[in-house]
RNA sequence: GCCCGGGUGGCGGAACUGGUUAUACGCGAAGGACUUAAAAUCCUUUGUUCGCAAGGACAUGUGGGUUCGACUCCCACCCCGGGCACCA
């Protein structure tokens, strides 16, 4: 069989006959199924086998819904804008303009090889002017609603790129692209305020049909934190306090009393406005240009070991209890993350403990741990006692065990332990209590196991809940000399040395024993949990949760603070300095920028986002496209601008409102903008110029299945919602979500493990591959090959297996007989069981296994001399979504069907021939396969049991010994144990 | 450090909500058939180990546990891949 030339053949016919053109597929049908690949960046390397994995999958999953009956979308497009494409353009010295349309030209001739469903109808490419247009447009609605907003904060800014970046573009703080260190600049910049659309993202999180780990980026991503912001009032030279505050932000409110000093950011304006206060003003400033300098690389790097200096001359009172606190600086804290200042609680908080620590800072104990014992929970109706008491945990050095005693009456095992009697120590207790209850007098202490632990239990022994506030005192047993132990005490209890491993929260009778075993080995830590509040004032003896509740009221009473919400999100710097990217639809006008300071301008004269940006003037719609103009020299000019701003004949124009003279912007938009609506793009009215459709948008949406690298969980994915989420606001698309349901392929690796790449030289070129295999096979192989989920590494050796598979079902049709309907009967089971699979499998995108199932039914297939015509074209139906080539050839020249097997039903399946009424009966014997029979479905429990002890096997086995219990799962196997 | 995902034969990988002898399907390997020969194709074998054999023992990262029965559940640990990076 020649597959080259079938694979010719048929996509010249398909072509012809229209049959993957959406609007066809569409009529009529009463399901719309939008199926969406992550478009690709055309770069100059071509495809590489990697690639297509995505794609196929797609195609499948389009194919399989069309013969569903689902009308189906599947488009595909170029995403050309940004810095690859410029810097292969200048590497090659060629207009990126050219060098993308070649790269496209290339891309395409590869993609279509493999016989993809593809609507080229459809095709969109984002640096085309009519395509650009409507993401200028979408900027401008941005603009016009206050969504804009031009900084010139310090941003990240990459010296080789010669660009500025996200905060998402960077990769171990460096830049992603190019690996190398990031500065800051401060530039001129648009920003996106994304963060307005925080909570809608988050929220919309819920409802999308999304793999879990990709949500949960997001979610972190977009990092929600609940707190409270307080106001701490600031003195000055022990001064009475001023009216002046410094205000913290905190999720921790319930640990306030643990508060030893107060940590701001470099960035903090306290500094620069208390500088004639601030006593040692010079190291301060010192060391907050050393912050300054350090990059974000190094911080990260250097992230170990904090540094900070105290400032000096002004203190911070706790309005919790007027307890005046010092205040430090410190890089650790971030100055554009809440209000750039925090409450240090270092016995709370591990970043403060380790400050603490190295700074000796006072650490006070606010918050202890919370037990309630699960296997002696507190009895309702019970008094409660409290009660503070002592655990001993005694280890003889010699040989690492621990003393412990078992209560005969009630078979738990405890340490030494009892209540602290009034005005005792702690230790002392212990000491007394070991003794009294074991005899060991020679104890050494070692150390007293942190604070208190409070736990709830029932004290069976005295029938009475119990709080208990307890200690843990741990010694090492000196020698083995005792005393004697009350003969009472000694008749109901066990002492017993158990082994160190053996000290688990299992065998150990005490709520408090996870907390213990921390203690035990770990150095001192922050204890970070929440738990009921010590040391607290009223709010004492509180849980963590109540008490924030509690304070959080106190606070908003007296006006010294509120609840607030933050994101570790920012907004969206949307603008690079490059040449290749969409231009930016404003113009900057000086005399309009006079208009709006001086306030004398009419109302609804300026947009919102002109107002928030005086000066920039938005260019009307009908003026769109703001064309990329040609230029000589598309170098970045290195000094922070675009190479736009020497275009003096671009950049002069026209203002819109007042049309004096104005300058436009320079800057262009970052790759991402374009791909943020592609998906919309899709269902555009196109002719000459490129018209919205909301007709079309509204049959079509939302993608119902989106495929794609998990690469994009945070960029990609989060941007086209934000997008999508403001159409949605101003009514220009139907739905709030863009992407129902997401796939996520896993990266196809060279043979050697590697990613595939030209520096490795270990690239494997489809082109390749199909001329020696033909395209279904790569298409089977690459669904065939492993989980589509999971990474994998290429090998072209398993591409034969395929291929065989494809032959043999090839010559199957050698011995088609419509005849042998009768004898084929046999095969109903299977081949109903395969339909189910397969469905199934194409369904969960478990193509590998729905491939597996397809040639068992082959290799089946394969052992009878004839095979009936109806049976070989379910199996062809079943294959053909995968083998799109072959199969056709099969149906329509070997079959002589006229019409397309790729417009036929999709097979449904049988149930009642799925099941047989005969069954392997395993019989096991304690749990051992010993013995497999026939057996009825449905056959009683009794029979089945003497069925099975009829066995020969089984009597010899079972011999003389006695049958304990008998197991019996219904219809699969039987459990005998002695 | 924190958060995800994952560890099964020489390799890629199967195994439903704990229950039809773990390793389907494919690759590779070994032997055989066809051939002058090779390729292709077809047939057989293929987890490890003990045994002449019948048959047995051991095997799903490691160590424990729950259960009549664990790849599947629980606890602890080790390793690999990905994400985040002091977000108070």
């Amino acid at each position: 069989m020649d597959f080259g030339k079938i694979e010719k053949k048929w996509q010249k016919i398909w072509y012809k006959e229209g049959i993957y053109k959406s609007a066809g597929w569409r009529n009529g049908k009463p399901k719309k199924f939008y199926v969406l690949d992550m478009f690709p960046y055309p770069s100059g390397e071509g495809l590489h086998v990697g690639h297509p994995r995505g794609y196929i999958a797609t195609d499948v999953s389009a194919r399989y819904k069309t013969m569903n009956g689902y009308g189906v979308l599947h488009p595909m497009g170029w995403d050309a804008f940004g810095l690859p494409a410029e810097n292969y353009a200048l590497k090659h010295k060629i207009h990126p303009k050219i060098a993308v349309s070649k790269n496209i030209k290339r891309f395409k001739e590869q993609l279509s090889k493999f016989g993809f469903t593809y609507d080229w109808d459809k095709e969109i490419n984002t640096t085309d002017p009519e395509y650009y247009k409507w993401t200028q447009w979408i900027f401008l609605k941005m603009f016009e609603n206050g969504l804009v907003y031009e900084s010139r904060e310090p941003i990240i800014w990459c010296p080789s790129c010669r660009t500025s970046l996200a905060l998402e573009d960077l990769e171990n703080g460096g830049c992603e692209r190019c690996g190398s260190a990031v500065e800051k600049k401060p530039l001129r910049q648009w920003v996106l305020k994304m963060t307005a659309y925080a909570e809608k993202l988050l929220d919309g999180l819920k409802s999308l049909d999304w793999p879990e780990p990709i949500k949960e980026q997001q979610k972190n991503w977009i990092g929600k934190s609940e707190g409270t912001t307080i106001k701490f009032k600031l003195t000055t030279n022990n001064q009475r306090p001023t009216t002046e505050y410094i205000e913290v932000f905190t999720t921790r409110l319930d640990t306030i009393f643990g508060c030893t000093y107060l940590v701001v950011a470099p960035e903090h304006p306290l500094i620069k406005n208390y500088e004639l206060r601030i006593k040692n003003y010079g190291e301060v400033k010192k060391y907050i240009n050393q912050a300054g300098k350090k990059t974000d690389l190094m911080r990260t790097d250097l992230a170990k070991e904090k540094t900070g200096i105290e400032i000096k001359g002004i203190k911070a009172i706790n309005p919790f209890n007027n307890e005046e606190v010092p205040i430090f600086v410190a890089d650790y804290v971030l100055g554009g993350y809440g209000t750039g200042a925090v409450m240090a609680v270092p016995a709370h908080d591990e970043r403060d403990f380790e400050f603490a620590k190295k700074y000796n800072l006072p650490i006070k104990e606010v918050i202890i741990p919370n037990r309630i014992d699960k296997r002696n929970p507190p009895v309702s109706g019970k008094k409660t006692e409290e009660r503070k008491n002592v655990h001993a945990l005694v280890r003889n050095p010699k040989n690492n065990k621990f003393l412990c005693l078992k209560s005969k009456k009630f078979l738990w095992i405890t340490f030494p332990m009892g209540g602290i009697e009034r005005d005792e120590d702690v230790v002392d207790a212990a000491r007394r209590e070991v003794e009294e209850e074991t005899g060991y007098k020679n104890l050494k202490l070692v150390r007293v196991l942190g604070g208190e632990v409070r736990a709830e239990y029932f004290a069976k022994h005295k029938n009475e809940n119990r709080v208990a506030y307890t200690t843990g005192v741990l010694f090492d047993l000196i020698n083995e000399e005792k005393s004697p132990v009350e003969k009472e005490w000694e008749d109901e209890h066990e002492l017993m040395w158990i082994n160190e491993s053996d000290v688990n929260c299992e065998t150990m009778c005490h709520a408090e024993m996870d907390v213990w075993l921390k203690r035990i080995k770990g150095e001192e830590q922050a204890c970070t949990e929440d738990g009921v509040l010590i040391n607290s004032k009223d709010f004492t003896g509180l849980e963590s949760e109540v008490a924030r509740e509690k304070m959080a009221a106190w606070l908003i009473k007296n006006k010294i603070g509120n609840k607030k919400i933050n994101y570790k999100m920012r907004d969206w710097v949307f603008a690079r300095q490059r040449y290749w990217g969409e231009p930016f639809p404003l113009v900057y006008c000086e005399a309009c920028a006079e208009k709006i300071k001086s306030g004398k301008y009419k109302k609804g004269e300026f947009t919102k986002g002109e107002l928030m940006n005086p000066g920039w003037v938005q260019i009307s719609e009908k003026d769109l496209p703001v064309k990329l103009p040609n230029v000589k020299s598309y170098e970045p000019s290195g000094t922070g601008e675009s190479p736009l701003v020497n275009i003096k004949e671009w950049v002069n124009a026209r203002c819109p409102k007042c049309k004096g003279l104005g300058k436009r912007e320079t800057n262009t938009m970052p790759q991402w903008a374009g791909s943020n609506w592609y998906y919309i793009a899709y269902l555009i009215k196109k002719g000459k110029k490129y018209e919205w459709d909301k007709k079309e948008i509204k049959k079509w949406l939302p993608v119902d299945l989106y495929v794609g690298g998990v690469e994009h969980a945070t960029r990609h994915l989060l941007y086209a919602r934000f997008w999508h989420k403001f159409l949605y606001d101003i009514g220009e698309v139907s739905t709030n979500e863009p992407f129902k349901k997401l796939m996520n392929q896993g990266l196809i690796l060279a043979e050697d493990g590697r990613k595939m790449s030209k520096r490795w030289k270990n690239v494997v070129n489809p082109d390749d591959i199909i001329k020696v295999f033909g395209a279904d096979a790569i298409r089977l192989y690459e669904m065939f090959m492993g989980p589509f989920g999971q990474s994998i590494a290429w090998n072209t050796d398993g591409i034969k297996g395929v291929s065989r598979f494809l032959d043999r079902v090839w010559k199957l049709s050698q011995k088609l007989d419509n005849k042998s309907r009768e004898e084929n009967k046999k095969l109903d089971g299977l081949i109903n069981k395969t339909i189910k699979k397969v469905t199934e499998d194409i369904e969960e995108f478990r193509f590998n296994t729905a491939i597996s199932a397809l040639m068992i039914l082959a290799n089946e297939m394969e052992k009878y001399p004839q095979l009936s015509i109806t049976n070989y074209q379910l199996l062809i139906k079943l294959l053909s979504p995968f083998a799109p080539f072959l199969t056709e050839e099969i149906w329509r020249k070997v079959l002589g069907k006229k019409k397309s097997i790729h417009l036929e039903k999709w097979p449904k399946y049988d149930t009642k021939l799925i099941v047989e009424n005969k069954f392997k009966l395993i019989i096991q014997i304690n749990g051992k396969f010993r013995d497999s029979i026939e057996a009825g479905k449905g056959v009683s429990e009794e029979e089945i049991k003497k069925l099975a002890l009829n066995s020969e096997k089984i009597k010899t086995l079972v011999g003389n010994g006695k049958i304990k219990r008998v197991i019996y799962v219904k219809d699969r196997l039987i459990n005998i144990v002695l």
